[in-house]
DNA sequence: TTATAAACGAGACGGTACGTCGCGTCTTATT
DNA sequence: AATAAGACGCGACGTACCGTCTCGTTTATAA
């Protein structure tokens, strides 16, 4: 859910007509349907407006850009990642970034990504909520911050470069050399990436 | 040189008149300006028709949409970046690593890179164009060998994967999480990356 | 006043931001500059908008081309010719004749024509609104017919074929041989087409 | 043949590789073809150039215009009219108009001429080429001034004036008003123009 | 027999205009 | 207020032809 709506929420005391829930609900479910269909570079305001059944001015009452739009798709869709447990911190990144390649590979966000990602480095604030929601980095941290207090990684360690290490690769390949993105790279990256975090002996 | 020039020379009995090369130099020109001035979002065909004082038809002669119009530019002033030669691997690696890093955060490289990979995802003619020149990951692929040449590497070390640890981290960071680029970064990314490329004492 | 006006007006309940007069307006008078300027060949719609200070889209939302633009021109400006009343026949006819001529040798009326024949060849439906308001010829059947009731011509004539009698000269001469078009030829034809409808004595 | 060739015949003694009268042949087939599949006004010189298999140059070499081109096609193909010869001029003339009719309303002609005319308005020369060759005019006036010596005519009548209340219908019908062209408007017609040409008795 | 001059094909070139698309803003009546 | 509807100014798209030009290649005659 938008943060505007929940403002809303708090100053009930709005007057005039309330804005109609179904037609957010129509305009995400539109922008879905059409990435779906032609991808992000394809997508039109004016052509989710008429798939939503709704007139422009209501989509740009609520997002002000197609970027924008899909970030709120995503949000409303996030998937919830649930924390991979696995018992190890290889087992739990492992099956993490095979989560992450398969979401990339097998599913629509694949094909918006790229497109968001020239949005985004021309509006810092898409670039911010970009990465509010759709990055599953922070899971990554959590997984090695609980490898730490476990003892079985290093304490020393640069968490933020091991993550970084984890998700580079992915998308250096997702996005530049589009080289395959297999289960196998996952955990040969894994491995890597871990590679001088056990605790010394 | 790209093949394409090489067939040019051989075939050089071509009927009509002949494309005149001050065209070709103007709208190059014209297009490195233009990127500097308005990025490559605000690249327009016809913008750079008229900065280059030449038909919008003589642009479309040469080349089919903006993104090749920047792959072309790009092979024209492609970096002929030296391979660096500082005796170890570490040294070389970590001074490429942070030539490229100046690239993209000095030059208007980095303005270009986000909307071309954009392009790039829905055209992969381009994208072969693209990787053909603009990686150096190559070169790094190069320093690697030399480095197992040498023994300094282990000669079973995963290379490739190796350069996609290096090159995967700067990417990440620089189209994703923003996080900055320095050259202290590069040194730290290419230390994890060797980690295990030693070779057995 | 055209059919098109009066639906228009019953079905007032129109939606949306309606359509700004002001345009309508500025468009029509750029067509008649534009016309005197350059003629009906030199006419481009990209011109008219310029020229009428609005954007290139307003006018194609209202006209779908030159020559419907030019139609609308004649129908806005549409000389309301007042029936002449001589007394006679010949005198009424005469003096309708040579109204034409003038309007066909001293306005924009005559630099226009040829091209709007040329399109109204391909385009039944503008050559139906064409001959809708450009044609004076109903009022010259008006004229004959009441050259009959009055007993000034004989009822059995076959008053299509005399009308045509009096514009096909002056058509034949505007359009394809190009023999001057003057009050005496005007005069002329009107005898030569009456001749054999005086009553029988 | 065109004016210029005469010249050339003349002047034989020119130097260079002589004009491929083949050229000559494929274009103006390839302007006939074009016109029945596409019309005067869809008739392009580029298109011209390409179904005759021949360059562009070639082309305008020759004809400098769209409308030259048609009109060296029409004087190619002149129809050989022949001078009716019926004994009388009453079916002479009909039979005339009823060719003329016949030409217009069942041959290529028809598609051409409107857009032809509107070319004209604008070039007095073309005008001047077109009815050299496309009037069939004269030969009415030879009709009717055979009529005069024979004494079926008399011999005070205004001629030009009988021609163009003949042609001037039929131009009225085929061009403006699109009323039918048939033979029995031609016979009407022609009764009408003569009405007043009889000797007296 | 060799110049030389023109024709020829091919296609590049600067232009102009086309008709369309989508943008983001606006104006209206309705809910 | 929000909404549906749609007009509006705008910028750019990619295309079609225009008429001119510059090439390399024939093909005749004249020197």
């Amino acid at each position: 859910m938008p943060k505007a709506q929940v403002a809303e929420i708090d100053l009930k005391a709005r007057r005039g007509r309330p804005r109609d829930a179904r037609a957010d609900r129509a305009i995400l479910d539109a922008v879905l349907d059409l990435l779906v269909e032609v991808g992000y570079a394809g997508l039109t305001i004016e052509g989710v407006a008429e798939k939503a059944g709704v007139a422009k001015t209501t989509v740009y009452r609520r997002w002000p850009s197609k970027a924008s739009l899909v970030v709120a798709l995503g949000q409303d869709v996030a998937t919830k990642v649930r924390v991979p447990d696995t018992g190890t911190v290889r087992g739990d990144a492992s099956a993490l970034l095979r989560d992450v390649i398969k979401t990339y590979t097998k599913t629509v966000v694949g094909r918006v990504i790229p497109g968001l990602i020239a949005d985004m480095a021309e509006n810092p604030d898409l670039a911010e909520a970009t990465r509010g929601y759709l990055g599953t980095r922070r899971i990554m941290i959590e997984i090695l911050q609980r490898g730490i207090s476990r003892g079985e990684l290093r304490p020393d360690i640069d968490i933020e470069l091991t993550a970084d290490l984890m998700y580079g690769p992915l998308a250096y390949r997702f996005l530049i050399s589009g080289a395959p993105l297999t289960a196998r790279f996952a955990d040969k990256v894994v491995d890597a990436a871990l590679l001088g975090s056990a605790p010394r002996t």
